[in-house]
DNA sequence: TCTGGGGTCCTAGGACCC
DNA sequence: TCTGGGGTCCTAGGACCC
């Protein structure tokens, strides 16, 4: 059996281009043209790069002092964010999109996943489809779109990219309607590192064994690749494959946790400081919760140093504080907040930058895995690849959870478990034929 | 001198119960 | 039949996303 199942879902991404910078420029036209960032809290670093910025090579999250002298050259503007209006220009394009469908997810302020092959038959084609939404969005609130189309999330993600980069798809790409030898070549134009899921540490990885592009992961075994990366890079390579494994998720689920954080603009040594920002961010954080209508059971500070600062002395520190009665009031949250900084504090130390954490109350069960391997190299080993041999064959790819080899002298046993994402085979005792 | 602020999921491993 | 650490909860931390 498989987790996964074929299906003929089609998915659209629809991503606003450089979103902040979009929104500033939609009410300030002249900055239209302009090489341009937004920059973070206390204008620290970039968080959006217009296109000008990023063809000369700025990275996202590039500090703003560090681009001074590539500032001056080309005339490169800031701005400070203003996430308000950020937060009201994302709901008007979504509104727009939702006149296209109610099937959609709202992934992120910029971007939304809309289920569209009910939708297709009133167009000739996808790419008229995408173009009409493009359209649209443009006409209604002033902000550029690029419309990726696959048959899973992570294929219409690569759509959207390639339709960012590449001029001749005018914004919209359809990689389900494009013929296969086509889209190989596009994705081993494409760096692995592109693909939604592969982060800077797995893309190395890759590198390290050969895989470069997106051809080469759609060429490897999604099986390998979950021995050694795990569930997740499996999930995503049968994505690739156009099966799709990611579905949908239109109501957004509750969230888990609630932070409040901020850095310091200068670093912060003294208890009684770091108690105000703690207080604050209690205090911002318990508001959060109630318009959400939750309650937290436990919440967690955290204090950090510069990591930036590597000749300086580091310090990470957090501490859970369970709350007796799960609460949302604001005194209370801000008096364990304060406890546990008492806890963590540490004179000595200059600290950059301080938070809380709600943890949210859930009945979501908790995974646990532990593996063959790491059993083997504990000394269990001697009977143990028979026993997983054994429990491949009959359960194929139920993902265990734990297993365990036992004797009585002149049988062995077996146990496993697996885990709560794949069919429960729980405790199952089985005899094995003794080794020698 | 100056380097964001949110989130998610998965895995490892300790502690305690039986 | 009845093997032997398994069951379960919790926390920390790494990887990813925008």
């Amino acid at each position: 059996m498989s987790a996964y199942s074929p299906s003929n879902t089609l998915f659209a991404l629809v991503d606003v281009n450089n979103f902040y910078v979009s929104c500033e420029r939609v009410f300030q036209p002249k900055l239209e043209e302009v090489p341009m960032v937004v920059l973070s809290n206390n204008d620290g670093c970039a968080v959006a790069r217009s296109a000008e910025v990023k063809a000369l090579g700025v990275k996202m999250g590039t500090p703003w002092f560090q681009m001074q002298e590539l500032a001056k050259k080309h005339g490169i503007k800031a701005c400070s964010s203003n996430y308000t209006l950020y937060g009201d220009m994302s709901s008007r394009v979504v509104q727009v999109l939702r006149s296209f469908t109610p099937n959609l997810e709202v992934y992120s302020i910029d971007e939304s996943f809309l289920q569209i092959e009910t939708v297709l038959k009133q167009y000739q084609d996808t790419i008229e489809l995408g173009q009409k939404i493009k359209q649209q969005v443009k006409d209604t609130t002033g902000l550029p779109v690029c419309v990726g189309i696959g048959a899973s999330k992570t294929l219409a993600k690569l759509a959207n990219h390639l339709a960012k980069k590449h001029q001749q798809f005018a914004g919209v790409c359809d990689v389900n309607a494009m013929a296969k030898p086509e889209l190989y070549q596009w994705m081993s134009e494409t760096a692995v590192g592109e693909v939604w899921g592969i982060g800077r540490q797995i893309a190395k990885k890759l590198q390290a064994q050969n895989i470069q592009s997106v051809f080469d992961l759609l060429q490897a075994s999604p099986q390998a690749m979950r021995q050694q990366f795990g569930v997740v890079m499996e999930r995503l390579c049968y994505e690739l494959r156009g099966t799709s494994c990611l579905q949908l998720e239109e109501v957004a689920p509750a969230k888990q946790q609630i932070i409040a954080s901020r850095s310091f603009g200068k670093l912060v040594t003294s208890q009684v400081e770091l108690a105000q920002s703690v207080a604050t961010h209690a205090a911002r954080a318990a508001e959060k919760l109630r318009t959400q209508n939750s309650i937290t059971g436990a919440l967690t500070v955290f204090i950090q140093t510069n990591p930036f600062k590597q000749y300086e002395p580091q310090h990470h520190q957090s501490i859970t504080i369970p709350l007796v009665d799960p609460s949302d009031d604001t005194l209370t949250l801000t008096n364990a907040a304060l406890a546990g900084l008492k806890q963590i504090y540490q004179p000595h130390f200059r600290y950059k930058k301080a938070g809380v954490i709600l943890n949210l109350i859930s009945d979501k069960p908790t995974v646990q895995q532990s593996l063959f391997e790491d059993m083997e190299s504990k000394g269990k080993s001697a009977h143990l690849m028979k026993a997983m041999d054994e429990i491949n064959t009959r359960f194929g790819n139920a993902v265990i959870r734990s297993a365990a080899v036992g004797t009585n002298g002149t049988k062995q046993a077996w146990q496993m478990r697996s885990s709560n994402k794949s069919p429960n085979y729980t405790t199952k005792w089985d005899e094995l034929p003794v080794a020698r």
